[in-house]
DNA sequence: ATAATTGCTGACCCGTTGGTCAGTAAGGAA
DNA sequence: TTCCTTACTGACCAACGGGTCAGCAATTAT
C-alpha cells in the first residue's frame, strides 16, 4: 500500500502554480526563474504546468491578474462607503491601508510590473484600466468630496490624486532596492508626506492652493 | 586594398561597450540581453568584450557605475555653492533638474536598479553610499538653512528630504510601466508636489508642520 | 623590410531551459 | 472487479547563451 504518487486537484492546480510563481518571480524576477523551479515550488511536474498555462509568458499574466483585482476593488467600495470626513477618512484607513503596501506581497508585484511590465503592452494595459485609474478615481472623488464640503481648498491635488500614493511606492522601490541595509521609516515616512499634503490644502487659508 | 577588418582602439572600448550595453539593458532588461547582442550593438566581437569585462555581471557593475556618478556631484556642488534663497533654489533649479531626470538616461537606471538591483548587494551599496545619501544630504542641508533663515517651519521634511524627490521617482515609474498610453504630463506633476510641499513648510503660519 | 607585440575575431563548447509527448495511474462509472 | 476517462508524470529534444581560446591581423619596434 504505497500512497499514491499524486492527487487529482485539477480545481486548485491553476491557483498552486500562481502562488508558486509569485514566489518564484519575486525571489529572482521573469527572466531568470525556471519554469521548472516554479514547477517545484507548486509540488507538481513541468508538464502540468504547460497543461494550464500555455506558455511561461501566460502564465506571467496569470500571476499578475489573480493577485491585482481583490485588493482595489475593495479600497474602492469602503471609500465610497464611509461615513467619515475625507481628512478623517484620509488620516484613518487610508494611512493603514497604504502604511501595509509596502510590507505586503503586492510590493512584488511593482517590482515585476517595472522590471517586465514593458515588454507586455497588453498585461500593463489591462492594469490600467482596472487597477489604477479605478484606485486614482477613488481617491479623487473623496478628494473633490473635501473640496465640496469645505474641508479642502482647490488644490493641484484634484487633478493629481497620485500624489498621495507616491511616498508608497517610493517606500516599495527603496526596500526592493536597499533591503533594510539603509534603512527607512516606511510608516512614518507615508505618514510624514501624507500629513503635509493635508496641510497645504487645509481651507484655515484664503487663497488657492498649486493651481498655478 | 580592402578596408581592414577592425582597428585597435584600447583607449575607446570600454566606454563604448558600457554604452551599448546600457542601451540594450533598457531595451531588455538584463536577464534578457544577450552578451552577443552588446557586442553587436558595440560593432565588436564577443571575445572581445570579455577581454574588459569578466563576466556578464561585471559589466552590469561598470554600466550603472559609469553613468551615475558624474550627474550628482554636479547637483551636489551647486547647491552648495547657490545664492538663492532656499526656495528659489527650490523652484528655480532643482525643479528645473527634478523635470528633466524623467526624460534623460538617468530613468533607464532606475529599472536596471530595481529589476536587478537586489541581486547585486555590493552594487547597491555602492550606489547608496556614493549617489543617494550625498543626494538627500544636500537636499537636506537646504531644507535646514530655509529653517535657519526662518523660510521654513520645523517640518518633517528635514528628517524626510526623501519627499520631495517621490514624484520623480512617481513619473519615471509610471512612463516605463505606462510608457505614455496613460500620459502623465511628468513636468507638471512634478511642479505641483513641490509646490504643495513648499507650501504646507512655509513659515507665515503659526505652529510647526508635520512633526507629530 | 622584418619581427615582435597585442588588440581583436569568431567558431566552438557545454550546461541550461522552454517546451513536447508517450505513457502512467488516480478516480469514477457500470 | 473491470473498464474508461483524463489528470498527471518525467524523460527527452532542440535551441540558446555565457564563456573560452587558438589563431589572425593592425600597429609598433628594430
Amino acid at each position: 500500500m504505497a500512497k499514491p504518487r499524486f492527487r487529482r486537484r485539477k480545481e486548485d492546480r491553476p491557483q498552486e502554480i500562481t502562488a508558486a510563481a509569485l514566489e518564484a518571480f519575486a525571489e529572482k524576477g521573469y527572466s531568470a526563474t525556471r519554469v521548472t523551479d516554479v514547477a517545484k515550488r507548486a509540488g507538481v511536474s513541468k508538464g502540468l504546468l504547460y497543461l494550464y498555462f500555455k506558455t511561461k509568458e501566460e502564465l506571467f499574466k496569470a500571476v499578475v491578474k489573480s493577485f491585482v483585482s481583490p485588493r482595489i476593488d475593495a479600497l474602492k467600495a469602503e471609500i465610497e462607503s464611509t461615513e467619515l470626513t475625507a481628512e478623517g477618512y484620509f488620516r484613518g484607513p487610508f494611512l493603514a491601508f497604504a502604511k501595509q503596501v509596502p510590507k505586503s506581497p503586492a510590493r512584488i508585484l511593482v517590482r515585476l510590473m517595472i522590471a517586465e511590465g514593458a515588454k507586455h503592452p497588453d498585461l500593463t494595459d489591462w492594469y490600467h484600466r482596472n487597477v489604477v485609474s479605478h484606485g486614482l478615481a477613488a481617491l479623487r472623488s473623496l478628494i473633490e468630496r473635501g473640496v465640496r464640503d469645505g474641508e479642502f481648498r482647490k488644490s493641484a491635488l484634484q487633478e493629481f490624486p497620485h500624489m498621495v500614493v507616491t511616498p508608497v511606492l517610493f517606500a516599495i522601490v527603496w526596500s526592493l532596492v536597499f533591503g533594510d541595509r539603509a534603512g527607512l521609516n516606511s510608516d512614518r515616512f507615508i505618514e510624514a508626506q501624507v500629513d503635509l499634503l493635508l496641510r497645504a490644502i487645509q481651507a484655515d487659508g484664503t487663497d488657492e492652493a498649486g493651481t498655478s
